[in-house]
DNA sequence: AGTCGTTACATATTATAGTTGATAAACTTG
DNA sequence: CAAGTTTATCAACTATAATATGTAACGACT
């Protein structure tokens, strides 16, 4: 399960079903359409607060963004978050 | 509407009502016992992957994290997201 | 073919998400 | 009440999200 695509997905039909470009979208919502261009083609990871932004920018719930859209999932894994950083503390 | 308010909210009585403790849920998430106090506070802006795997340790749908949770809104705004950053070029 | 509108691609930078370890504070239990 | 458990807090670090700018590529239309 890829959020990323999903989320992607779930942007791009929703603004396409609203007739918006990404460009319009960009002004509405802050983001740059370069963004939103990733965004769509799920190669991007937005926090909570970038998907509501856009949502709102959008007029829908931020919940149909990351609603399940009933297409195939792939075999590829959901792409893991990041790897071990650092210690925390100077020893 | 602040969407990290949201998703501690939902993250803590999820977990709760499953009875289990952050240090089990960090287990089974990878995640640390602190920074899942942080989310469960509203301290922090996860990312779509990252809700999706919490979501996924609690055994709950992702959407699960995002659904309104009927609790009032406070009057405070939605924190906003960053703000500008570097110029993207050598100029 | 040329033009225009739209989307995709590239790059460097800054802000911040996520990690780690330590430990204080709060809570629960016997 | 003391001890054990759980959650909150702090600080420093690395990885990456988001920004800004430029521009290539694509599709539609004349």
């Amino acid at each position: 399960m890829d959020m990323r695509k999903l989320v992607g997905r779930n942007l791009a039909r929703l603004r396409q079903a609203q007739k918006l470009t990404q460009e319009e979208l960009a002004m509405r919502s802050g983001f740059s359409q370069q963004y939103l261009s990733d965004v769509e083609r799920g190669l991007k990871n937005p926090t909570i607060i970038t998907l509501y932004e856009i949502a709102l920018a959008l007029s829908v719930s931020h919940v149909a963004l990351v609603e399940p859209d009933g297409m195939a999932e792939e075999t590829a894994p959901q792409p893991k978050r990041r790897r071990a950083a650092g210690t925390g503390r100077i020893k």
